[in-house]
RNA sequence: GCCGAUGUAGCUCAGUGGUAGAGCAUUUCCAUGGUAAGGAAAAGGUCGUGAGUCCAAUUCUCACCAUCGGCUCCA
């Protein structure tokens, strides 16, 4: 976000916020920082103890209201840093701030006042409250100091401001929209999946959840055969020495899941690629073999803090659409790009935009630095070459290699990782992979790990959302359903679902003592593309009466032409 | 894991210190329909789990479990 204006509105909001919980809270209330976030802003306290409750959000957004309509001045002052420390003795949040402050070289601070509350705060801000006025308090939350879970929890207040009142109402529009598209909510209406307490984190997937599941990975796979990748199933439960050498053990043991066989101590696989290396190892490969592409729908369990579930989105167990590339240095860029064009033809088949990351060393880092520098070096010279607009994320790479991560962006403009290309100079030297080359010696083959949905599973929460539940048809769990008019007319109905059924067109029929009305109701909100409505005419000229999801009565049509039609659609993935 | 909220019928939710109610869904019956709810009846609940307080707990207290919103984390 770069308005300014938009900046200093909600930065001079998120002071007014401070001065409202001073104000009803008493100055035993401690300050620690109110930036500007992508939507708005929060604002961290300290109430010793105490925790703001939804009634307070509406008390203290009152209070704003009241501080906004005095139309007072902000007013900045600068002071060098012993002021500033004087200033603030009872805030020890402002202190360590300014403290850091002075360590990085400042020799002043500046201060807002409004009214009779000034906030240490480095602005800009509006010049008087009457510029503010159009915002709401969101949302309490708790939130670590300087974000580390070893600090103290303070009581965080978000909210957002906007410019003018429309603005506002928009963006509340937006969010209201987006929680009628919650992939938890519409999973339960549309019986896609669910939750049971017996499982926390771990997915049931229902019938209906499952074609969608199954469509996207037959499409995946048709794709991966094009490719020329090859597919392969490895283990869940791998011995822990394997864990150990992959490295997987040293970083992630918090998060694996063990469990013991005839005394022997094995895990749970929390990624499928040392499953993979194994398979390589099978064999003896010659130059001639690489690339190999090696694909595998592989079921991985992670265990995940309890506090961070989240639907789909966020699970125990979950399926990557992994593979694994094992190719020479002079191949290393062709694959690159291919991976790259592969991830761009999927995500476009459903209409998402992206932006690409790349993700360099970490501290936690396997490998030499030469190695990583050689790695990053070789993705950042592919994205420069494809002319790719990227952003680095300086620290961000798995503990074995550099990555180029994929955003993607959903219908209503929110932003979800998937997609992922990693390079990996250290697993095939900790599994000492090899390949004869073309002088007859051995050498080492560079490995790559990608995958393009991510997880099956949160790719479809993402997809649930992205299409609000509306399903394109290729996609849709029912394709069409047949509804007669009155029980006439089952018959021919019955007829012609058997005619779609052995097009493998997924259809049903309503024939239940429903009203007419009622039966397009139904089909209307399970979201099925299209309603099949048949009766006397239909019988007589064996056409049908064609209903589309969301558009309405399409009049009527021959059946096979209807059915070359509909079969185009489910082609082209539209 | 941490902070906060929530948990009542299959679903969405109301309600109460004296063992519960609606709408939808389900089942049955009537109506045989022309593009988003035809009518009637029935059935359905250890009020998340466990303990405590009380003559009495679904309601109050505590612990636990699960879910949601955040924080931290996400190979």
């Amino acid at each position: 976000m770069d308005d300014q204006q938009l900046q200093k509105i909600r930065h001079s909001t998120s002071h007014i916020l401070a001065y409202a919980v001073k104000e009803i809270f008493g100055s035993e209330v401690k300050f620690a920082i109110g930036p500007t976030i992508d939507d708005g802003f929060y604002y961290d306290f300290d109430l010793s103890g105490q925790t703001f409750s939804t009634d307070d959000l509406k008390r203290i957004e009152k209070k704003m209201m009241e501080l906004i309509k005095k139309k007072s001045d902000f007013n900045r002052t600068e002071t060098d840093i012993k002021t500033a420390l004087e200033k603030t003795k009872a805030q020890p949040y402002k202190q360590e701030l300014i403290n850091d402050l002075a360590k990085e070289g400042e020799k002043n601070v500046s201060f807002y006042q409004v009214g009779e509350f000034e906030d240490l705060c480095r602005g800009p801000h509006v010049e008087n409250t009457k510029e503010l006025g159009h915002f709401k308090l969101l949302k309490i939350a708790g939130a670590y100091w300087r974000g580390d879970e070893k600090n103290k929890m303070l009581q965080r207040i978000y909210g957002t401001a906007f410019k003018t009142k429309d603005e506002l109402q928009k963006y509340l529009i937006m969010l209201a929209e987006a929680e009628k598209r919650d992939h938890k909510k519409l999973g339960r209406e549309l019986d896609l999946f669910s939750f049971q307490e017996e499982g926390p984190g771990f997915p049931f997937f229902h019938d209906k959840g499952t074609i969608i599941w199954n469509a996207l990975v037959d499409f995946m796979r048709q794709e991966m055969k094009k490719r020329n990748y090859e597919e392969n199933k490895t283990p869940i439960i791998l011995n822990e020495d394997l864990w150990r050498t992959s490295g997987h053990w040293d970083h992630y043991k918090e998060s694996m899941y063990f469990t013991t066989i005839d005394e022997k101590k094995f895990a749970v696989k929390p990624m499928n690629c040392p499953g993979n290396l194994l398979i390589y190892k099978t064999n003896q490969h010659s130059y001639k073999d690489l690339p190999i592409k090696a694909g595998e729908f592989g079921l991985v369990h992670r265990h995940e803090k309890s506090g961070v579930l989240n639907g789909l989105f966020r699970v125990r167990n979950f399926t990557q659409d992994d593979a694994h590339i094992f190719c020479t240095a002079d191949q290393l860029k062709e694959q690159i790009i291919e991976l790259i064009d592969f991830v761009d033809f999927i995500y476009k088949t459903f209409g998402f935009k992206y932006l690409m990351e790349l993700s360099t060393k970490p501290e936690k880092a396997m490998g030499s630095k030469e190695t990583w520098d050689k790695a990053e070096s070789a993705l950042k010279e592919v994205l420069k070459e494809k002319n790719i607009e990227f952003k680095i994320n300086e620290g961000d790479g798995a503990f074995y290699g550099p990555k180029i991560d994929f955003h993607l962006k959903d219908a209503i403009g929110r932003t979800w990782q998937c997609g992922t290309i990693q390079l990996d100079f250290s697993m095939p030297e900790k599994f000492d992979l090899e390949y004869t080359g073309e002088d007859g010696k051995k050498h080492r083959p560079i490995m790559l790990h990608r995958a393009i949905y991510g997880s099956i599973e949160r790719f479809l929460g993402i997809l649930i959302e992205h299409y609000a539940g509306a399903f394109p048809l290729w996609l849709s769990p029912v394709q069409i359903i047949v509804i007669p008019i009155s029980e006439k007319f089952a018959g021919y109905g019955h007829q012609v679902m058997e005619k779609f059924k052995r097009e493998n067109i997924r259809v049903k029929i309503d024939d239940s003592n429903e009203s007419l009305g009622k039966r397009i109701r139904n089909a209307e909100k399970e979201k099925i593309p299209y309603i099949v409505v048949v009766g006397e005419k239909e019988q007589g000229e064996k056409t049908l009466a064609i209903r589309k999801r969301g558009e309405g009565d399409l009049g009527s049509k021959k059946i096979d032409d209807f059915m070359a039609a509909i079969k185009t659609e489910i082609t082209d993935k539209k």
